[in-house]
RNA sequence: CGGGACGUGGCUCAGUCUGGUAGAGCACAGCGUUCGGGACGCUGGGGUCGCAGGUUCAAAUCCUGCCGUCCCGACCA
């Protein structure tokens, strides 16, 4: 009769949002933090889930023609300095390498010795050292385009971290491509945001908004950069992914020329598109609830664990060996191109069993005891269900409708999400009712409030900027999907032909 | 980097004000009883009290510095 908390997790969302965030996931055993600041340690259930979502999006790249590579961790000071607005956006949180030898001294302390010459950066993203590459990989326009990505991991030495979604180490995947014409390099750029798109949506089933950043959010060095917002529970927006068209201001700091098929010498016209572990943050914050991480079915980790439940020691050979045949009969069934993933728990720690998969997601969980087994059925539980919600299933049922019932799962995630967005989502005319949804009523310990703002704006710096200090509220991104609407902007009331999504943002 | 809170077994915390043999619950291991159950009993393992100095006969406790975590801000995927 131990003392039984009312949901796996405390607090709850509603009582403490960002505390939630980090007991969920450990909970969920996805990752720690690690002795280094700023960093974290993947766990095997947590990089399971980034494994999946790399093995996803590297088919989809793949798909659209886009190759492999890799780049140096280590970047000269000089190849930074080359494009002056990515100076300023990435100087200041530059991890810096300046010697390359240890030597103990008396007390048997390391201290670093041999001073480089040139000081190394560690890569916050690789535009220039990608350039540098292409420079030389580009003589003419047969050579175009050039499609590349790597995944790797960048530094970005932040003030303040938050376990998978700002950590100063963090792994992802950056593209990057040149092209012969703007069009085509737009062309691109819009091609990957729809791939984000469609890992966001169909895979992690997380609902998102299309469209393009502000002057004031764009990436550093870029023409204009594309995103994918999601909103998560507590309704803030987090930016998933994006994609940039960074004209040829890449080109011209890298010198990546070509000669044209009119043997003019042109600049390269470049793309760059990246997505993080970040994503595993924002789906945990999209789907999980007060009882632990929920995963969706596509990326999850495993699909479904299979727990044997052993009353007596006669049993358990013909339960163990009932289990271990379906494990294997599961096995062979493809989920969308990937077998089937099992995990079999035969830990006898009662109920504890029972609730640890719920905390860390998985999507099924099946008891399979003598009594099951007497009847050729097992007993069911959904993780988009409560966990007391279980009911028994013939065996042969279950394994014919597992994909359909992932896939019920899976929708079931996606149409909550997007329930609880558009719940959350409005349009807002009215200066003083858009100060009211972005004001909590609990100045102190501030409410779960707001949602994203559909509303005008003139295009102005200086009115998005007065907002933000107002509010701390942003434009998010001015989405693609929507008709042109004549208004009057939120702030200064001066005519817009389009609403954009503000919100608070991570 | 500014403001605030905090740092004691794996986790949550007591002990700090008033210096005097490091504690509890949960978790973990063993045995037993139970169990389609986030069980119960007994036994046991595990902590140089974030780190480094200082004061003192004596420091988790007092002083100084540093490091880290969380929250709010500035910055950002």
């Amino acid at each position: 009769m131990g003392k039984q908390a009312k949901t796996a997790i405390e607090p709850t969302r509603e009582e403490n949002y960002p505390e939630w965030y980090q007991e969920v996931i450990k909970a969920s055993d996805m990752a720690e933090i690690s002795p280094v600041r700023g960093c974290m340690v993947i766990k095997p259930w947590g990089y399971a889930l980034w494994e999946n979502i790399m093995r996803s999006l590297d088919d989809m790249f793949k798909t659209t023609g886009v190759k492999n590579a890799y780049f140096p961790l280590f970047i000269p000071i000089n190849f930074l300095e080359k494009e002056a607005a990515h100076v300023e956006g990435f100087a200041k949180e530059c991890a810096v390498v300046t010697h390359h030898r240890l030597e103990q001294d008396e007390n048997g302390r390391l201290i670093p010795a041999g001073k480089l010459t040139e000081p190394l950066i560690v890569r916050p993203t690789s535009e220039t050292i990608i350039g540098d590459s292409f420079s030389k990989w580009v003589k003419s326009y047969r050579d175009l385009p050039i499609l590349i990505n790597q995944w790797a991991n960048v530094v970005r030495w932040e003030m303040r971290t938050r376990i998978f979604l700002r950590t100063s180490e963090f792994l992802w995947q950056e593209g990057h491509t040149v092209h012969a014409t703007r069009e085509e390099a737009i062309d691109r750029t819009q091609m990957m945001l729809e791939v984000y798109r469609k890992m966001a949506e169909e895979y992690l089933a997380i609902p998102v908004i299309t469209g393009e950043k502000s002057e004031a959010e764009k990436f550093p060095g870029a023409e204009t950069t594309t995103c994918i917002e999601a909103m998560m529970q507590d309704r803030k927006a987090l930016q998933a992914g994006t994609s940039h068209f960074l004209g040829q201001n890449f080109a011209r700091a890298s010198e990546i020329k070509f000669q044209s098929d009119k043997e003019a010498e042109e600049y390269g016209w470049t793309t760059s598109w990246g997505s993080s572990t970040r994503l595993i943050g924002g789906l945990i914050m999209t789907h999980s609830d007060d009882n632990g991480v929920i995963l969706p079915p596509r990326v999850a980790s495993s699909h479904v664990v299979l727990m044997p439940i052993i009353r007596k020691d006669k049993d358990k050979q013909m339960v163990m060996d009932y289990t271990d045949e379906l494990a294997a009969r599961l096995r062979n069934i493809s989920y969308y191109g990937y077998p089937i993933r099992v995990e079999v728990d035969a830990r006898d720690i009662g109920g504890a069993r029972n609730w640890e998969w719920i905390k860390k997601g998985i999507p099924l969980r099946v008891e399979i005891g003598p009594k099951d087994i007497a009847s050729d059925s097992v007993f069911v539980g959904r993780r988009d269900k409560d966990p007391k919600d279980k009911s028994a299933m013939g065996k042969d049922a279950f394994a014919d409708d597992i994909c359909r019932i992932l896939d019920e799962i899976q929708n079931t995630l996606f149409q909550r999400a997007l329930d609880y967005r558009k719940a959350h989502t409005r349009n807002i005319d009215d200066k003083e009712a858009f100060d009211h949804f972005f004001t909590p009523e609990n100045k102190e310990r501030p409410e779960i409030h707001g949602g994203f703002a559909m509303s005008h704006w003139c295009g102005d710096g200086a009115c998005e900027k007065k907002i933000k200090e107002r509010l701390n509220v942003t434009v998010r991104c001015i989405p693609y999907d929507q008709e042109n609407e004549d208004g009057k902007c939120i702030e200064c009331g001066k005519p817009s032909g389009k609403r954009v999504v503000f919100a608070k943002a991570y």
